[in-house]
RNA sequence: GGGCAGGUACCCGAGUGGACAAAGGGGGCAGACUGUAAAUCUGCUGCCGUCGGCUUCCAAGGUUCGAAUCCUUGCCUGCCCA
């Protein structure tokens, strides 16, 4: 059985990682565990700086839930303490550094969000400054002895802005070592993060050396490009899919994405088998991640509305069942009201979907805009309206509008 | 503290007295195409009562018939020297 089970592992484990230090380390340490029954401390940590996260940074906590599945335990390390020295890592200036509320609050809505990913039972969660807050001047000097000027200056970061002569707090050296201690402290087996923290994950072994442990097994991840199939997800770039998005615009997001994006998604952000995937046809596949991801974070209903409501606004093309805005047109907004009618524009302006009325008549020029099935091109016509009626618009790809006429 | 270069629309960035609502690129939006897409092509992208009008080029003043462009002061940014 062994044998067999020992594959099954390393390769849901390698799956999507760019690197594995060292690949013969984790083999020995899976073996062991198979053998020893004893499972693998896998730990994965997070700054608390945003609140938000998006499914770039799922990407790691996806690789601690294969671990999870194969019934390691996963350590969800919250830096509450790093948190509030600034990773330096590949910033061009020292970060800004957070205080003790903010990072609780964001440790809140961490633990909330990740627990859609995660199984709570299964999961520890850790903050560093369990052991941090109360070191000792004396040990952290200890500590600072373990690495030295030079190395740090390996990094580019570091170096750039030493030679940019941009300023270093020597607090930003601390950064990697207590991250890196972090992995003394809870005595991990392997250690995740992103390719961008590869030095980071680095120090750890060489601590737990120091300490007289077994080096942690370093796995790197790749950064999950945005929407734009380009850029690496980041909410700076506006090319990111957050895990609070409403569902409608989580699934329109994933839907939008190129076939090529979408094989990567599925390789980074889900279990499912790739190759079996890859024999679908891509847009029955692109469907089910977008459904299966709104499903995760927003629950199995929400997963099928929002599936039923994207075919019928641009497979078929029909009008939704929930529009955007109903808007409710009474006496009071017509000079006539025994006679009622309405400058096109300033329909679409009350709808409140458009910022001016100049939008509003290019839209209209374009031909973006569709009332009753019917294209308007006028962006002089008044429309006379019926009382008790109900007027359908669809503005653009996918604005719409309900009007209804109360007399 | 001293010297220099700058601050232009969502972003980058051209423009150094009139032809400027301001080139070009990115982004965004729309239409066509499609498997929802992506890619591609085309168009649009300050506001409004649109053959016209109004408000913009860090801020406040000033010169001028006329200023994004010139002058003054202020604020801010980057680089160099101390």
């Amino acid at each position: 059985m062994s044998d067999r089970e020992l594959k099954r592992q390393l390769d849901l484990i390698t799956r999507g990682t760019v690197e594995v230090i060292q690949q013969r380390e984790l083999e020995d340490r899976v073996r062991a565990s198979l053998k020893e029954g004893r499972p693998l401390r896998v730990k994965a940590g997070f700054d608390p700086t945003a609140p938000d996260l998006h499914l770039g940074h799922i990407v790691l906590i996806q690789k601690l839930r294969h671990f999870q599945e194969l019934g390691h335990e996963a350590i969800f390390l919250i830096g509450d303490f790093t948190g509030m020295i600034g990773d330096p890592t590949g910033v061009s200036e020292t970060r800004k550094v957070l205080s003790k509320d903010q990072v609780l609050a964001n440790a809140k809505t961490y633990e909330r969000q990740i627990f859609k990913t995660l199984d709570p039972e299964k999961t520890r969660i850790e903050f560093n400054s369990r052991w941090m807050q109360d070191m000792r001047a004396q040990e952290v000097i200890e500590l600072c002895s373990h690495y030295n000027l030079a190395r740090m200056l390996e990094r580019d970061d570091f170096s750039k802005r030493y030679r940019d002569q941009k300023p270093i707090g020597v607090h930003e050296f601390l950064y990697p070592l207590v991250q890196g201690y972090d992995s003394v402290a809870l005595k991990a087996d392997v250690e995740l993060g992103g390719t961008d923290q590869t030095f980071n994950l680095l120090v750890g072994r060489d601590l737990q050396r120091n300490w007289g442990q077994v080096p942690q097994v370093v796995i790197t991840m790749p950064l999950l490009e945005g929407t734009d199939g380009v850029r690496k997800m980041s909410k700076s770039f506006g090319n990111f899919i957050a895990l609070e998005d409403e569902p409608a615009d989580m699934f329109g997001k994933i839907m939008s994405i190129s076939d090529d994006l979408m094989f990567r998604y599925y390789e980074l952000l889900t279990s499912e088998d790739l190759d079996a995937v890859g024999q679908r046809h891509p847009k029955e596949a692109k469907l089910d991640l977008a459904d299966a991801m709104v499903t995760r974070y927003h629950g199995a209903d929400a997963g099928r509305q929002a599936k039923e409501d994207f075919e019928q606004k641009f497979r078929k093309r029909e009008f939704p069942e929930q529009p955007d805005v109903t808007v409710t047109l009474t006496a009071a907004d017509f000079a006539d009201p025994g006679n009622p009618s309405i400058g096109l524009v300033d329909l679409l302006m009350r709808t409140g979907l458009l910022p001016s009325k100049g939008e509003a008549r290019r839209l209209i020029a374009q031909g973006a805009v569709v009332m009753n099935q019917e294209r308007c091109h006028d962006s002089n016509a008044v429309l006379p309206l019926q009382s008790n009626e109900s007027y359908q618009m669809k503005i653009g790809k996918r604005k719409y509008a309900l009007v209804q006429v109360r007399l």
